[in-house]
DNA sequence: TCGTCCCCCGCAATCGCTTGCGCACGGCCG
DNA sequence: CGGCCGTGCGCAAGCGATTGCGGGGGACGA
């Protein structure tokens, strides 16, 4: 590789001043620093990452555990989080943590090792990771899944509000037995949404019966003529279901749903759902990442981003 | 940071024998490796890979430029290849080059300042970054979109046998008038795939015939009754224009496509498709680049793999 | 008792870069 | 003409690891 060494010598001046233009700390003259930058460009110059980090502590980079890299929907989380920071001068490392403790624990400490400066996490259930990166100091920023505990920064969507949205959205079209197929127990996001269920059956005026709540379709059959489906997750599993059983969505079966696809348009009928704001999510994020970064002792803040009703026709509507 | 000083202090010996247990360099005192290792727990030592690289060289990292990260079947690329690294040991730096040669160009010298010891890349068309690889010495394998000088690693799907199939198999079903709609013009996969279509045609005893052939669905409206569609975007647009026409695919308008989809079975009717050996690519592809970095002066190699059909019923059969 | 050989381990150079200090040189003021 | 100040640069000390070389001491044979 070209070192500053070669440049320098090739410019005909210390190591100092080619370091020195490059990163225009201190004032060089101009005819100088054209020797140098001609130097530069002839030698094909890259610069080592590598050893600048050593000596700054700061590596340019940041780390991102991401729960499963495979789902779509954290592809576009992903897509998104690498633009924004590319345009910030950041790279990425990029880690699965395949929704497993283990992995995730095993994710950080490698990050850590590789001393990005900054980590984004979609932090499992028993997550040992949220501590040991708060006992590092490790700038973090949780995403997507929110911890309940508002003492690190993160940002999600907004979950109670916009279930409740789907419920009323139901309501309005006089349904009064209203389901919902729920995602993953135990996640934060999976209760938020059953909380905004309820809030919206409240609102309603409709009352909660713990039988309509469950985690596929089929113990749901027949008691209810709206469901409100939680995740991308269930929602394949339900519509499998529906087909299965000959029922017929959005006649038969009003449904709306969370996670907006790609194929929302393409099946029958079309899906009305609950587009979250991916994009806006994952550049929200970098921000706070950086900024934390910036300033170590900002109060941790927590930014909820509100999903888009995408009306089509599952719901029976026209 | 905790560094090996530190850890050295503790157990009451050099960092150089702190380095040799924690690589296994050289021998060791039993006792004295005891002492050594309690100190790294309890400190928490976890070493520092910035430092380490600068005095290795190498970096146990590989950097990932793919052309558009939230392409979902580059998502599940992008995990099956992280799975692969992590396994052997190596961290992946995530870049996407947006389908821009600029974009691939700074991504590459990005990868390149970052020291990662290899770079598995999807070329976009004009791309300048394969030859400054090339030229840098820089271990390099092509994922997916392969070039056709055979002078790089790469591996990615075969398409010509597999397109003719797609076509034969229509042709057995009767169809005697097939179309194609391929995808972007230029990219050697879409030009393999023409290749692969005309071979099938010849193998059924049909003749070509250019006007069947299409970047889109509406010219081949009327003038075919059984159509291979050869990419996962062009299927999203011909699925839409058959909905807006009102052509029935399976019995209108039999069908057979490229891009294996989660939603495949769940539209009407279930999609027949030629599923790309995503997770053995991404595999493969990591341990080709692994095995050119332990040995620079392989042959270059070439992989194809086969993808596998997937008989659903778009293409009329029960 | 002395020389040899091995076993264990530490010294210090090195990787490529950033950065605090300090020197040299010229111009200006008094 | 001497002292001061600005401007422009270079010296050298790190950053935290790896690694070639060499040294000390115990065991063993003569």
């Amino acid at each position: 590789m070209v070192t500053m060494k070669e440049v320098a010598a090739l410019a005909g001046v210390s190591i100092t001043t080619v370091s020195h233009v490059i990163n225009e700390t201190r004032p060089v003259a101009a005819s100088t620093r054209e020797r140098v930058l001609k130097a530069i460009e002839e030698t094909g110059y890259t610069g080592d990452a590598i050893a600048r980090s050593l000596v700054t502590g700061g590596t340019k980079s940041l780390g991102l555990a991401v729960s499963l890299v495979s789902h779509p929907y954290f592809a576009e989380l992903i897509a998104a989080i690498e633009n924004e920071a590319t345009q910030s001068g950041y790279s990425l490392v990029l880690i699965d943590t395949r929704e497993s403790a283990e992995s995730e624990q095993a994710a950080v400490r490698m990050l850590r090792s590789r001393r990005v400066d900054g980590v984004l996490l979609t932090p499992t259930s028993g997550s040992a990771a949220l501590p040991e990166l708060r006992r590092l100091g490790v700038p973090t920023v949780l995403v997507d899944r929110l911890s309940l505990a508002q003492d690190t920064d993160q940002v999600g969507p907004e979950n109670v509000q916009a279930t409740s949205t789907l419920v009323r959205h139901l309501a309005d079209l006089g349904h009064r037995r209203i389901g919902l197929v729920t995602g993953a127990p135990g996640v934060p996001t999976t209760d938020e949404r059953v909380l905004g269920y309820r809030l919206g059956l409240g609102r309603a005026g409709l009352k909660w019966d713990e039988e309509l709540v469950a985690q596929s379709l089929e113990p749901l059959l027949g008691k209810v003529s709206g469901l409100v489906v939680s995740d991308h997750q269930v929602l394949m599993a339900v519509l499998g279901a529906a087909r299965a059983h000959g029922v017929r969505i959005g006649t038969d079966l009003a449904l709306v749903t969370y996670g907006e696809v790609e194929w929302a348009e393409l099946v029958d009928p079309p899906l009305t759902t609950m587009a979250q704001p991916v994009e806006e999510i994952g550049r929200t994020a970098v921000r706070l990442l950086l900024s934390r970064i910036a300033d170590p002792e900002r109060a941790p803040e927590t930014i909820r981003l509100a999903p888009a009703l995408k009306h089509r026709q599952s719901c029976g509507c026209h």
